[in-house]
DNA sequence: TATTCATATAAATATTGATTCATATAATAA
DNA sequence: TTATTATATGAATCAATATTTATATGAATA
């Protein structure tokens, strides 16, 4: 049974991480795009944390760097991002797992479509 | 490496499945709300597929008939649900086990938020 | 066949949200 | 301190889409 702050917080996430500028970031982010080009600092987890900077995010993903930063912000407010300042660069990573779940599941099931 | 057309699948996915009544419409069929009142038919998978009538749908979620067929024509065409006509009525249910997952994967998160 | 029931759809409206443009802040270098 | 670099933000625009209202279709029943 789930009640409608729950559900009204399934749909933000899912609105968010369903923009095009968004959700090429956060691929940017879990290294699908863009490979191997950002600093990896090592966590307790499998795989290696992945950490862009804006500019490196408005390299790849070929949007412009205020539209980045408009939905950098979004992603972060959501906690979908976490950010850490270096000089004057922002670096941005994915906030935790269950972002990379969600995105491997829907590539999955874009991936798997027949016909 | 992700290409523009996979990229554009995906958002079509999260899109689609962000909608409020979208989702509650889901999360009916996922049988997390509107518990064990829908037909169930076995199929070859673990848990028993629900499938309830469009009325059903409408009275669980409190939306408008126009509203959920509207939507539910929108979760037919880009196939997350399957549609199967008895009489004058027509039996919606998820068609993918992706999207089970998807949904699940998302309320974990947003279950496990603090503060 | 006429009527009723279940669902679908077209058109109109309303709301939301992505993107751009111009500008501001914050850190560093000269 | 001034200039430069990296990023953020407010306001304006424009497009997408959720929702309502009214009506249509299609199957069953009388």
């Amino acid at each position: 049974m789930i009640d409608e702050l729950t559900l009204a917080k399934m749909a933000d996430v899912l609105s968010i991480a369903s923009d095009h500028t968004r959700l090429s970031i956060m691929l940017c982010l879990l290294g699908e795009d863009f490979p191997r080009q950002g600093h990896h600092c090592a966590v307790d987890e499998k795989l290696p944390r992945i950490e862009l900077s804006v500019s490196q995010i408005v390299e790849a993903t070929k949007a412009s760097q205020s539209l980045v930063s408009h939905q950098l912000r979004i992603l972060k407010d959501a906690k979908l991002v976490a950010v850490r300042r270096d000089g004057r660069q922002m670096f941005y990573s994915l906030s935790d797992g269950h972002v990379q779940e969600l995105i491997e599941v829907v590539l999955e099931h874009v991936l798997e479509e027949k016909e």
